[in-house]
DNA sequence: AAGGCGGGGTG
DNA sequence: CACCCAGCCTT
């Protein structure tokens, strides 16, 4: 019959990707067990981030917190210390808040229900699928950047990544597709291949075990699938810093618990009412002013990009003779002046504070500086 | 439906 | 530079 042939050859691409797997999974810390810990740790660590990325901080992360009770007991300082740099610090916040539901609702054991995996923070679609699939052996999809490519170049189907409509009909197919034997292979063998073969750019076709049976690749226009939306260019935010110092001490902000780089630290900021530099040079030289003052210098300037805006950011480092704020409070961002979000550390405990990477650079100059004795 | 939310790899 | 990565959450 030739519908029942279409639909073999159809799917004769199944049978090759887990061939290939076999052959060519990568090894990866997170595959040494099926501990749903580790798999639910891995994948919300590899949400929007690369595995090279993830590999260190995957490991440090499991030391720290070895089980779900473990994390459950940590305090969420604790956790972002460990999650510095790696980004994206709401993971780190709600897979906190994850396992302590886990630990008390659940016995400490992970869910295998789909539903109650989605009630957890942090696992949305993508994550309980990898962790039904990969942890619990059953057959759900798990439907990320890689798969929605791979897909869309094998069916030659215009999909695009930031669709949620096609990111679900992805899902649907996939459904009809993914083997009840090895379902968390299949979907690691689709990953596996977007991640090293079916690459967004370039795709290295004449290696791929798919290319007889990849639309795309038959058609010639690889570059054609996925579709992509365009973008929007990046506001930039010109920000001032003034990292604060007093003998061994220096003036640290934690920032709110809501928005941009939440509950980490920075130094202070130039209040920027206008954009006009004319009006931060005026503050910066009445700060100057100030009997207090011991010394001014400069620090280079960085240029720091987030997904959504750029900080353009310049710096200053204020000596001072006391560790008294009340001179600069006129021209200092106004959310710093008030409660323990603002703190005098020593070198030694702002070390150990959780900074944002745009923080890194300065925070490597106070601590690299001698502490001077006046 | 759209935008916020980090940081890094790659061409 | 642009693109996008084993996405989720809020509005």
């Amino acid at each position: 019959m030739k519908t029942v042939h279409n639909q073999q050859t159809a799917d004769d691409w199944i049978v090759c990707l887990i061939e290939w797997f076999d052959l060519r999974a990568r090894a990866l810390p997170w595959r040494r067990s099926k501990d749903p810990y580790r798999i639910w740790l891995s994948e919300i660590m590899l949400q929007q981030t690369q595995v090279q990325t993830v590999i260190p901080y995957f490991e440090r992360f499991l030391s720290a917190f070895p089980t779900v009770s473990a994390l459950a007991e940590a305090n969420e300082q604790d956790v972002f210390k460990i999650w510095e740099g790696l980004g994206y610090y709401s993971r780190a916040r709600n897979l906190l808040k994850a396992a302590k539901i886990v630990h008390h609702d659940h016995q400490g054991k992970l869910p295998d229900q789909k539903n109650q995996l989605l009630a957890l923070p942090g696992i949305g679609p993508y994550t309980a699928g990898a962790i039904l699939s990969i942890a619990f052996g059953k057959p759900v999809p798990a439907v990320d950047g890689n798969v929605v490519r791979v897909l869309s170049r094998i069916t030659a189907t215009a999909w695009d990544l930031k669709n949620l409509k096609d990111r679900q009909a992805v899902q649907k197919v996939l459904e009809q597709k993914i083997p009840d034997n090895r379902p968390g292979d299949f979907n690691e063998a689709i990953m596996d291949l977007g991640a090293t073969v079916c690459l967004p750019q370039n795709p290295q076709c004449h290696q791929c075990p798919l290319q007889s049976s990849c639309r795309a690749n038959l058609l010639n226009q690889t570059a054609d699938f996925p579709v992509k939306s365009s973008s929007r260019p990046l506001p930039v935010e010109d920000r001032v810093l003034i990292i604060i110092s007093s003998g061994p001490l220096v003036h640290v902000l934690q920032r709110p618990d809501t928005g941009l780089l939440a509950g980490l630290y920075t130094f202070d900021w130039l209040k920027q009412d206008s954009s006009v530099s004319a009006l931060n040079q005026s503050r910066l030289i009445e700060m100057r002013a100030s009997p207090i003052v011991i010394g001014v210098q400069p620090l280079p300037d960085l240029v720091h990009r987030f997904t959504h805006l750029i900080w353009s950011i310049k710096a200053h480092w204020f000596q001072i003779s006391e560790p008294n704020l009340s001179p600069f409070l006129d021209h200092l961002d106004s959310s710093c002046d008030v409660s323990q979000q603002s703190a005098w550390v020593s070198k030694k405990e702002l070390k150990h504070l959780p900074l944002p990477k745009a923080m890194h650079a300065y925070r490597e100059i106070v601590l690299d500086s001698s502490t001077e004795s006046s």
